[in-house]
DNA sequence: AATACGGGGTA
DNA sequence: TACCCAGTATT
């Protein structure tokens, strides 16, 4: 049982929510499959970002069978620009093997559902909440927000440790008979009224009870420590062309970008490169490039992820003729012509290219 | 316990 | 430009 101010808080927060929330396609389903899909979207992304997202893969696989039957390339084009490219992979991975093995039918528990791939604490606990009204509490950014700043706890939630101080309180606070809605009101809470930088203290329903608020200590909780400094890093792409196609490959496992498709790569030290140098390493892979055929980089591409500062330079290449076979082994890749290309799924730093390069001239 | 894995939003 | 956001899998 809940004590009087546990009770107090889900309610608080439930009747909140009923005033606050929004609309969003999937707050109206318990289909499994919906919230699934929807939560390993919103994984580590905004509303707003992945809102689209869960549309277009609602509408292009209205049930786990259609996802389980797509091609990988069509999912991960389906996923190009959300980012964390591994999310797609394990949910296509799920998606077959609930098809196949689980007749399609998603398991109903918590402690079944965290064996899928892809579906950590986070996200176990919000299908069974959401969808099967298992009393588990989510623990996601918004509810380590909202549990330090209320119940003013300091441990830095960027510490593994720390989780298991916020998981007990997450749990207490949880009331048996709507967990599903309680679930959504703390975290609806957090996005839109008790946010990271400016939060609302002031039409805040918790103000009075608020650790964080009544101390001052609202800029200050949630304790987090910093992230370190992300590694820089440089490629110099070079583009293949030959009558109006271009060659890419598939990237590999073992690096960012796994299963999306790039062009040929060599990746330097420091942002400098001779042209010269360039040469010769193309020369050495077996690709004979005279200088005059070589077309400068216009611009440097900035493009930072959370953990890489990539500085890009694009090279384009008219060939006279194809790339040998030993080579296109060697390197892995193909030809594709324009059509092909916009149907491949890429990182955003290629699609820029693409685009400035107007070798895409629609995206 | 620490690190890798994207991309977009905001001040 | 600099900083912020915060799930899962792997090492």
């Amino acid at each position: 049982m809940p004590t009087p101010a546990n009770a107090h808080f889900a309610q608080t927060l439930i009747s909140w929510y009923g005033r606050h929330k929004r609309s969003l396609p999937w707050r109206d389903t318990t289909n499994p499959y919906y919230i699934w899909l929807s939560e390993v979207v919103l994984q580590q992304t905004r509303v707003a970002q992945g809102q689209p997202y869960y549309e277009r893969f609602v509408a292009a696989y209205p049930t786990v069978q259609d996802l389980a039957a797509a091609p990988q390339d069509e999912v991960l084009r389906l996923w190009q620009g959300l980012g964390y490219y591994s999310r797609a992979r394990n949910m296509h991975h799920t998606a077959q093997l609930v098809a196949e093995k689980y007749r399609g039918q998603f398991p109903d528990k918590y402690e079944e559902l965290i064996k899928l791939k892809g579906v950590g604490s986070y996200t176990a606990a919000a299908i069974a909440a959401f969808a099967f009204k298992e009393k588990v509490a989510v623990l996601d950014g918004n509810v380590f927000r909202v549990l330090a700043r209320v119940f003013g706890i300091s441990d830095d939630i960027a510490v593994p440790a720390s989780r298991k101080i916020f998981q007990k309180l997450a749990d207490e606070l949880v009331p048996a008979d709507e967990p599903d809605t309680y679930n959504q009101a703390i975290m609806e809470f957090g996005a839109i009224q008790c946010t990271p930088l400016m939060p609302d203290c002031l039409f805040c329903p918790l103000q009075q009870s608020c650790f964080a608020f009544n101390h001052g200590m609202v800029q200050e909780l949630p304790v987090k420590s910093k992230a370190k400094a992300a590694r820089p890093r440089f490629f110099h792409y070079i583009v293949f062309e030959l009558n109006g196609s271009f060659y890419l490959r598939k990237r590999l496992e073992g690096d960012i970008w796994q299963g999306l498709y790039d062009f040929y790569l060599y990746e330097s030290e420091s942002k400098d490169l001779p042209e010269a140098q360039l040469l010769q390493e193309l020369q050495e892979a077996g690709i004979p490039v005279q200088e005059a055929q070589l077309q400068p980089p216009a611009k440097d591409y900035k493009h930072v992820l959370s953990h890489q500062k990539i500085t890009a330079r694009f090279y384009r290449i008219k060939l006279k003729y194809p790339l040998k076979d030993e080579v296109l082994t060697e390197t892995r890749l193909a030809p594709y012509n324009v059509e092909k290309i916009e149907a491949l799924p890429k990182p955003v730093l290629i699609s820029s290219y693409l685009k400035d390069a107007k070798i895409l001239v629609y995206l």
